[in-house]
DNA sequence: TACTGGATTCACT
DNA sequence: GTGAATCCAGTAA
């Protein structure tokens, strides 16, 4: 099972989001599958509204983690994409206690050591060739104009939930 | 140097 | 449904 190269997150990233639902990320050795994700793109309320030394890395980069501490408590792990300003949440993984960005960072422990790495070291994506059961998408957003953001659920995902 | 508020979660009512 | 925890990057001064 050969990881994603890193050339697959150069692509917009919304379809990047869709994609990875069903997919496979790989930290250390433990692997679980991707059920929800949120695209960051364009966004005027996202960290992508100004170039800063923070969101460098998704101006600059694709195929890269991007890790930020929000609430002062909690890390989310992101992979950066496209060739402008983009990135993809990982918002939750199959697996116990990991059902929120907040708490899939804390049960994997991402933090920000892990800012900045390409994929390959720690952090892979496979594809083990299930096809990925989309079960909805939804925007998100107050304002039309500038909140630019999509998430993702699988199905098994967005059933129970919400 | 000081202030502000957030890509969340959890414990309450 | 509401609010607190907690800290750092970004911004203004």
């Amino acid at each position: 099972m050969e990881p994603l190269g890193r050339e697959f997150f150069r692509q917009d990233t919304v379809k990047v989001a869709k994609a990875l639902i069903g997919k496979l990320l790989e930290v250390d050795r433990i692997r679980m599958r991707i059920v929800e994700t949120e695209a960051y793109k364009d966004d005027q309320a996202s960290h992508a509204r100004t170039y800063t030394e923070r969101s460098r890395l998704m101006f600059e980069t694709y195929g890269h983690i991007y890790v930020y501490l929000v609430y002062g408590m909690y890390h989310c792990l992101n992979i950066t994409t496209d060739e402008g300003p983009g990135a993809v949440l990982i918002r939750a993984l199959d697996g116990e206690g990991c059902d929120g960005p907040g708490k899939l960072c804390r049960k994997l422990d991402i933090t920000l050591k892990d800012n900045g790495q390409p994929l390959g070291r720690r952090f892979r994506i496979l594809d083990d060739g299930q096809e990925p059961e989309i079960g909805t998408s939804e925007r998100i957003g107050i304002r039309k104009d500038t909140h630019l953001r999509w998430r993702f659920y699988s199905k098994e995902r967005q059933h129970p939930h919400r």
